[in-house]
DNA sequence: TGCCGAGTTTGACTTTTGTCGAGAGCCATG
DNA sequence: CATGGCTCTCGACAAAAGTCAAACTCGGCA
């Protein structure tokens, strides 16, 4: 297969038919192929990002609930999924959204810092292609060997794939089974070069997790369901890119969160925008936390999580007062 | 008319469309309304900018000769539009390009200084529309009472409007009758922040004029056919942003210049991205000037005048050595 | 009240686009 | 040098999108 000239056809018929106009026919007789082979040129042109086609977002932001929850809770933007009566699945369109909002963000050259987690992939697997150059996207914590498909290492090149960008991968795991170990390992050239990377990134994309059986620490066997709830005794709240966080936002103080390989939660609040993602309405807490500990600048929610974020921050003012 | 509840369902049903992927008639039934209508709210969200369409110009800097000027005159960027054999109207080919590289250019939040001529304003008539935020576009130069369409109000107004942006217009002649008047003028306050504010810019787009009796200074009336072969004779290479400058692409040392009210040629050169477009073969000269001048860091021309700069860059270091 | 007119919406029609299987070209291999 | 697997290309058909004139809606006005 002579995959240059293909290429240029790509870009050739993609740039007659969309900067200039032309209808495929015209296209086809300019380029001396048929038709049928300019449509499928097109489309490719589309799979691969060589023509972009994005809509706006600001239906979601301009929101009045939006803006509120802006100012309530102190963040640059927030966008707001409706989850009315007939919309089938909610929390695709939140995936939706946030693959949309998630590419506006995304600008050339940029560094990308992605966590993992069911969310992070469902949105990775509904994001269009884009063709950005130079752009890089880091794991931002080590891995799990569990066979899911949103591994951490799975979220970052998928991620990597759709945006035609270099993928940074992070060959550690993600728990150790010692603290000594997680230090050794920390103390490792190549991992603590990937882990000071983190706070250079200029976007983060991740969720929040829950602190519950459901969780994936639990499901990929990193804690037992009875660690998960000593913790949660403990005071956790939520658990941000592997790393287990109080109602606060901060760390735990825990064995778990000293045998964990990840980016320090300070790296994560120096990266300029920090796009978080959440789906399911019973993480309420877990995002509370999260906003607390300000690891979340941009922000993706349905409209029943948002109403609840808003009323929460009213109680709390009220209160205050 | 409505004006709300239409833009919100064109919205939606771009979002319905673009977004999510559905057919025209699946998202008129979501919406309750004719798929005719959505054909038509579709077109309009189009031509509003809610939905981008935007093909990669890779194609056209990754040319061999494009990557060899970039090195030979030390631009950033070089774009060059193909003029082989069947291209029907070649300067319509530079436009569209043109339009296309800057709109990619282009971010959120910029400052944009437009310079005005025939091709400011083809590329202003050809670009799509985008929706950007917080953008304006400033006039970098004042005004020509003639009727011509590409005054160069009309340049940034007509841009301001596809970007869906603030227009800072600029209203004061480009040309008074004495030095006295325009050292007047320079000094009000309004114009010398319009001015001042020209450093600020982000971005810039303009072409070069020729030095001759075709050039719109004379067409307008600004200096008469004689005049201009005088400046001629005096050194003039090229006009920018009504300005005329040397072969080393500074400002002659004429009465003309000194009767200009236009920003300062180191306040565009303060602009950190300078898109120069130049359509027509014969303005080598002045595109020679303007480039020994550092005013312009990204390039959009033709094939032959492409080569034309290349051999010339040849013949020069060939020259040195 | 009833009529006007600008702006929308629609159904019916036309044009354009997407798709699929057949066949053509191409290389590596036996 | 024929064979088989492979991708690319094309023609024909089906599906989807674009278009337009007629119908409709809804204020304003006599």
């Amino acid at each position: 297969m002579a995959i240059r000239p293909a290429e240029q056809l790509i870009h050739k018929a993609a740039w007659l038919y969309y900067a200039h106009g032309l209808r495929q026919d015209q296209v086809a007789s300019q380029l001396n192929i048929s038709r049928a082979s300019v449509a499928m040129y097109l489309r490719k042109a589309r799979e691969t990002g060589i023509v972009n086609i994005s809509t706006s977002t600001q239906l979601f932001t301009d929101d009045v609930l939006a803006r509120k929850l802006e100012d309530a809770l102190g963040l640059d933007a927030v966008w707001i999924a409706p989850e009315n009566d007939h919309i089938a699945d909610p929390s695709t369109e939140i995936a939706v959204l946030a693959a949309s909002v998630f590419l506006e963000l995304v600008k050339k050259g940029d560094r990308i810092g992605v966590a993992w987690g069911r969310t992070v992939y469902m949105i990775a697997d509904i994001m269009s292609y884009a063709d950005l150059q130079d752009v890089t996207v880091v794991q931002l914590c080590g891995n799990l060997g569990a066979p899911y498909s949103y591994r951490p290492d799975q979220c970052t090149m998928e991620i990597a794939r759709r945006l035609n960008a270099k993928g940074l991968n992070f060959y550690a795991p993600l728990v150790l089974s010692t603290e000594e170990l997680a230090r050794a390992l920390r103390a490792e050239p190549v991992i603590r070069e990937q882990l000071s990377g983190v706070g250079e990134c200029d976007l983060a994309l991740y969720s929040v997790g829950a602190v519950d059986a459901d969780s994936h620490l639990v499901k990929c066997g990193a804690l037992t369901p009875s660690e998960m709830a000593e913790l949660r005794r403990q005071g956790a709240a939520g658990v941000i890119a592997g790393q287990i966080i109080d109602a606060q936002g901060k760390p735990l103080d825990c064995s778990y969160n000293r045998r964990v390989i990840s980016a320090e939660l300070s790296s994560l609040r120096a990266i300029t925008r920090r796009l978080m993602v959440v789906q399911e309405d019973s993480k309420f807490e877990p995002l509370l936390a999260a906003i607390a500990g300000g690891l979340c600048t941009h922000l993706v929610v349905g409209a029943r999580m948002a109403q609840r974020l808003l009323d929460h921050a009213h109680a709390a003012t009220e209160k205050a007062s």
